[in-house]
DNA sequence: TAGATTGTTAATCGATTAACAATC
DNA sequence: TAGATTGTTAATCGATTAACAATC
């Protein structure tokens, strides 16, 4: 029997979930409320009471005996769960519109830009939302020197394939794929693909069931 | 009993998948192959061959009996099943960086942005990607006008739901919202919302798993 | 004590995978 | 005919949901 490559994680959405607890959670901290139900925090993220339930298992909150969450101990229990109470250290690769947004996004709770890397000498040597912009050329050189964990890719696909090649060569865990190209790495570094049309497929298919 | 308000779908993630098959057999296309097998496309998506002859059943390809997919007419049959073979007319509201990379983002098959919106008055006037954008004072009106389809939010949070107030009460069918914030919408308006931090969430996982 | 809520086990549902019949 | 491949049914696996015991 052929052996499957990519072993099942389990829990896969759980965990894509954890992120909206995350932020269901800092909304009750910023209104000074302590302690939550799992019905309260259902109804605010649309999902059943025992969802969260089961999720919240998962990562081992502090709970007031049989009475509910605390708000801050359990944003803490999602946080290492995720390895996000250390930031990772990343780096961008393609500075366009969607890199630019990336760098500057507020949402990501657990990563941490400490630099952005792009061909063009226009961009190179200026800074987006007070990260530099650094040459490709410098990338491997870089990266012997600093410890860089997670790679984000926003570059034209067709470059995507031989700069995962020199980052394959170097110490990082991850890489972040938002190209439309399937890239080949070594076992050893995690890999996530974004599709961004998946979501209007899911969408277009919502439209056809509404009519 | 409580009635779930979100009815499943079914078959979502195979649904998720269909964008990656699109693109799959659009590289076949390029390379003139006309028949391809489900091993094939297994080998160059890294599934399963099951996976993909369950999926493709979805959209009822056409076969040459027992020999092979037809590049073209598989093609044609998801783009079909999807709705993509009309496009459907799209405006953008809030052109930051993450709006600006969606109306220039060239891999979306069967969306057609028609303009897009913003307070900037800077902004107003001008084109992104051959795209007008407008003011948003102006949207309510714009929409009486046009048949829009489906309307995608790219804005601060803050203004999400006022924005939404608007759209709700205009012919629209879905709204797409990679916003952080949780939107209501009437019940007859398809929704869907991007979590950018869910992949990070995911990509952690698999970090953890790895060490 | 009564009510409420977590924690946990069991049941259901859906998605994935396996097996194989049909047939080119 | 033999080999290959889809189409389809069955088995397995995982995720969701229900039920209820434990206990504050």
């Amino acid at each position: 029997m052929m052996e499957t490559e990519t072993k099942r994680l389990g829990k896969t959405p759980s965990i894509r979930r954890m992120s909206l607890y995350l932020s269901t959670l800092k909304s009750y901290q910023a209104k000074k409320i302590e302690i939550v139900t799992s019905a309260d925090i259902a109804a605010d993220m649309d999902i059943l009471p025992i969802v969260v339930k089961k999720d919240l298992q998962l990562v081992h909150p502090p709970t007031k005996k049989r009475a509910g969450y605390l708000v801050n101990g359990t944003i803490k229990a999602i946080t290492t769960f995720l390895g996000w109470n250390k930031p990772k250290s990343a780096i961008l690769i393609g500075v366009g519109h969607l890199g630019s947004a990336l760098l500057g996004y507020r949402g990501f709770s657990g990563l941490t830009f400490v630099a952005a890397f792009d061909t063009d000498v226009k961009k190179i040597g200026t800074t987006i939302h007070h990260i530099p912009v650094l040459n490709i050329s410098n990338l491997s050189h870089f990266l012997k020197k600093r410890k860089i964990e997670i790679a984000v890719l926003t570059m034209p696909s067709e470059q995507a394939q031989s700069i995962v090649d020199i980052l394959s060569q170097e110490n990082i865990l991850a890489i972040w794929n938002f190209t439309q190209t399937k890239i080949h790495v070594p076992s050893h570094i995690a890999l996530q693909r974004e599709d961004l049309s998946a979501g209007l497929a899911e969408l277009s298919a919502k439209i056809k069931n509404n009519q």
